[in-house]
This record gives structure tokens, sequence and C-alpha cells, in this order.
RNA sequence: GGUCGGGUGGCCGAGUGGCUAGGCAGGGCUCUGCAAAAGCUCGUACAGCGGUUCGAAUCCGCUCUCGACCUCCA
């Protein structure tokens, strides 16, 4: 385990609205349950910005020594549209319009969510269960919350006693709500609702007789109320009192907050400890994506370019980069000018990256060259420093910057190797590695074979090219250099010879 | 309307009381057969108006503006 003693890490606690130093309730181990996709279409970018956040956090604790369990669900039942006609389960209506069985559109869309989120380098979860594989744990919880007197049957349905709840517990702690504002803008709403309150909630709810996803349950055929899952499926794997518990913004009401009241309803106590959230993702300065507002960008379209905003396509490592360059709290607004900035920002960083491999120290201990020892090691540190405030990537990117001038300075001769000991050179690639790979999750995008045919084919013609140029060969030299162009590939001249990279 | 969070240089985006963020773009210089890359260097920003302070992008108030959430419901 890492020596957390100069700065512990400290996260952003939504509950407290603080920063606070990170405790694991069992030392050395950590766990953490994270909201994921409904899978009823393509996985777009409001997708990407919790999946790379939590995986950035998940990467990073195991980085520092903890065990970690990461468990992110796939919600596959009962889901609403909301950006259409109010009412109709997105997976039923999807099915319906495709005439497939519900749970072929589940298939499809886990297995596209999955493709995508691997693009992106983000690792597998510890565990990923389906909402639909914990049925029968969902109507256990349902039937030990009316045991417990939380929860009141309907009707066929059974709601969660928002009203008896908040007389002796804080409801709305998490989002900073008050019942009292909650019943304000509702009272004039539909009237016609089973529930004796409006700000009660469904745990458990009857299936009208076109709802194709149903189960039976003692209170009918019907289906589990959405909040529900997470709450079940977070204490079966984590316990009844866990770590860390993430998801985006537009969770924290009342999807987290009904969570926090189910979880006190069942268990007695509250289950988590950190509550975490990813702030949204803007599109064109500021607004907010949605298929009504033709923005709407999936992240598929963003690979390819297809999509009558993008001027180019993206790579999965550009659009990684370009989210870790901002911090997870606040929002990013993606563009096409800031997505060229971020995939140079990115080819930058990893041609630093790549040269850093190469280089080769003498071994001499001392350098003659202080304040650039200095600045190494203090990169090194604030790299530490900064990702353990909050997970400040923007911060660490900025330090590994500093490092990439250096190697590149030496690379070119325009910084002696001499300046610098072995040490802080081995330093300085040992902290690139480590954030770059292990911690940010950034890595080479694969092109052409990694047989060593490419490699040794491209030091053949640059070989040949090389002897043209000593010949003062100029027509050659440039024909060589321009046709690999016309197959994507710089070539770079430099004091010690040529280099060559895609893109 | 309610609650909460934002508005930083050409663009993106850190930073919460005084010290260079960083990336991209642009200008200059160096290197170079040319090109590219890289190094050095320049720009000197903090929505507006007041206030607190020796000193504010950073704290307080107001205004403007953007966004998230706010019936049912994953």
């Amino acid at each position: 385990m890492n020596d957390l003693s100069t700065s512990p890490l400290r996260i952003y606690n939504t509950l407290t609205r603080r920063k606070e130093d990170f405790k694991p309730i069992t030392p050395g181990f950590v766990g953490m349950y994270v909201c994921g996709p409904t899978v009823y279409g393509e996985p777009h970018l409001g997708h990407a910005r919790p999946a790379v956040t939590f995986d950035l956090l998940f990467r990073y604790l195991k980085h520092l020594g903890f065990k970690v369990r990461y468990v992110r669900n796939i919600t596959d039942v009962g889901h609403l549209v909301n950006d259409a006609d109010a009412g109709e389960d997105k997976i039923a209506k999807k099915a319906a319009a495709d005439k497939l069985e519900p749970m072929e559109v589940v298939r499809y869309y886990t297995e596209s969510y999955h493709v995508a989120m691997r693009a992106l380098n983000t690792l597998t979860p510890s565990i990923e269960p389906t909402a639909t594989g914990h049925i029968l744990e969902q109507i256990e919880w349902v039937e030990q919350l009316l045991k417990n007197g939380w929860a009141y049957e309907s009707n066929g349905s059974v709601y969660f006693d928002v009203e008896k709840f908040a007389q002796s517990h804080d409801y709305g702690k998490l989002s900073g709500r008050k019942l009292e504002d909650l019943l304000q803008n509702t009272r004039d709403l539909d009237g016609q609702s089973d529930k004796k309150h409006p700000a009660d909630f469904a745990i458990w709810k009857a299936a009208s007789p076109e709802h194709i996803m149903r189960w039976n349950s003692p209170w009918g055929e019907g289906f589990p109320g959405w909040h529900l899952e997470c709450s079940v499926m977070s204490t079966k794997y984590l316990g009844e009192e866990f770590d860390i518990h993430g998801g985006g913004m537009d969770l924290q009401f009342p999807h987290h907050e009904c969570e926090i009241a189910q979880s006190v309803g069942h268990c007695g106590k509250e289950s988590v400890r950190y509550w975490m959230h990813n702030n949204m993702i803007t599109v064109n300065g500021g607004q907010k994506m949605g298929k009504s507002l033709g923005n709407f960008i999936t992240l598929n379209e963003l690979f390819t370019g297809e999509h009558k905003l993008l001027v180019q396509s993206y790579s999965p490592m550009t659009i990684r980069f370009f989210m870790l360059q901002a911090h997870y709290r606040s929002t990013v607004d993606f563009s096409n000018e800031a997505l060229q900035a971020a995939e140079k920002g990115y080819k930058r960083l990893m041609n630093a990256y790549a040269l850093m491999n190469k280089l080769e120290h003498p071994g001499h201990e001392s350098g003659d060259k202080p304040e650039e020892e200095k600045a190494i090691f203090e990169a090194c540190d604030l790299a530490y420093t900064h990702m353990n405030d909050d997970l400040n990537t923007a911060q660490v990117l900025a330090d590994l910057f500093v490092l990439s001038s250096k190697i590149y300075a030496l690379h070119n001769k325009q910084l002696s190797m001499s300046s610098i000991s072995k040490a802080a050179f081995d330093k300085m690639g040992e902290t690139l590695h480590v954030f770059i790979n292990e911690i940010l999750g950034l890595q080479e995008e694969a092109v052409g074979g990694d047989d060593g045919v490419t490699d040794g084919l491209m030091e053949l013609v640059l070989e040949l090219r090389q002897s043209a140029r000593a010949n003062k060969d100029w027509g050659t030299s440039d024909l060589i250099r321009d046709r690999l162009k016309e197959l994507s590939i710089s070539v770079k001249d430099g004091k010690e010879g040529s280099t060559w990279s895609v893109g």
C-alpha cells in the first residue's frame, strides 16, 4: 500500500457537502456501488461520464492498495419514457415498437453498453447485477418494509410512506429538499393516485394488462419500483453498510433520496458512508443534451464521426482524456473545438510517454541542474496531491504535462541528461507510467498489428530514407515522407534520427 | 415558482484571500535541407454593480444569465 501519510485521499461527500478524508469501514477494503445504465437505447455521452468517473476512482483505490468490490447495476426493467409520452415503460415500449421480447432489447443494449465502455477503457466492475435477476430479493424487501410499517399496499401496488418516514427522519437531506416544498409543487397535479401522499414512491407497482414485464408477487402481478433495485443489490453484495455510492447528479433526487429512506426502513440504518455524484454533460456551449434538441450524440456516433454536429470522428481515448481534463463535479461541454484540442493534448501526452520509454539515463547519481531536478520531483508529488484532492484530474494532467515538457527537452537534447539524476529520471518514468496507464486509464490506441511487422517495416523504410537524406536526395526523402503521410503516418526528423507515429 | 450548482483570457478548463494552472489556437525566437515536432517566450482573464479587507476571480449582498432536479416512474 502506498504511503498516504502526506496527503490522505479526500473525496466530496454530497451528504455533508464537504470534502472528507476517505476512511473505509473495513481497513484495506472498499465497497462501492454505482448506478448503471437503463438498457433501452444506444449508449451515449451521458453514460460515459459516470462510467469514466467511477472507473477512475476504482482504479485509484486499487492503486492505493485497497481491495475494492465495485458493483454497477444494469437496469433492465420498468423504465418510463421521460422525454416522450409519460407513463410508458421504456423497455416495453421499445420492445413493442420493434416486435421484440423485452429481454431481447435488454440483451442488445447491454452488449452495446459493454462494447462502448470497453472502448473507453473502463475496467469491468466486480459485479454487474441486473434488476430482473433480483426480483425475489426485491419482493422480500417490500415485505420487510411493510412489516416494519414504512409501506402500505394500495390496489396491488405498494408505496413507501414518505410522510410517515419524514416525521422521524430527515427525508431530503441528500438533495437539500423539504417535504413541505415537495408538497407545494405537487398539490395541484393529478390527484387520482393510489398514493396517500404525493411524495410517496412505489416499491412495487401493479402491472396494467398491457404491461409486458411482470412478475407474481403477494400483491398480484407487477414489477418492482425503480428505486428499490439499487438498495437491494447494493446491500446484497456490499453489506448493509458500505463505503461509496456513486451516480450522476440527476439521480440525487428522487432516486438516491429514496434509497436512503428504503435502507433506513429496511435495515434500521443508513447504508452509505460517502455519496458521490458526477456532474452532467452539455453540448455546444452549455446546452443540455436531449433527443428533442437534436444534439443527442451516441458514443458510437462520436467514435465514427457520423453525426451532423460532428466535423470529424473522435477516438475513445480522446473522449476519455477530454472528460479527465475537467473535474468530475463540473459540467463538461462538448464541442468540436474542445474535442480537437483534447485530441491534440492527448497525443502530446502519449507521445511524451512513448519517448520516455526510449530514453536511457547514463546512471549518474546527481544532476548538475538542481532546479530541473526539483521541478520533476515536485510535479510527481503534486500529481498525487491533486489526485488525493477529490480526484482533481485536471490538475493531475497539468502535472503530467510538466513532466512531458522535460521529456521532450531531454529527447531533443535541449535539456542534457547530465542535468538530472537517475533517481529523478526514474521517478519521472514511474509517475508517468502509473498515472497514465493505471490511474487515468489512458492507453495507446491500437493501430496496425502489434506483431512487430509494422515496426520492422517502418524501421526499414526510415533507414532507406535516411540514406537518401545522407546523399541530399531530398526528392526521394520527401516522397517517402509524403506517401507515408497519405497513409496517416507522420515522420518527424530529430537529431537522433527520425521517428514515426500514426495520425 | 421552489431547491441546488455554475458564469474564468480566442476555445476548453483548474484554482476559494496575496504566489505561473494546464491543454488547444495565435504572435516572436531557437533548432532544422525543407516540413513537422519540440524548447524558450508573449498575451495578462476571472458576468455586472456595490460591500468587507492592507489586499478578492476567491468572502458578503443585489442584478443579469446558464444548467440540474422538482406528478407518475426506471
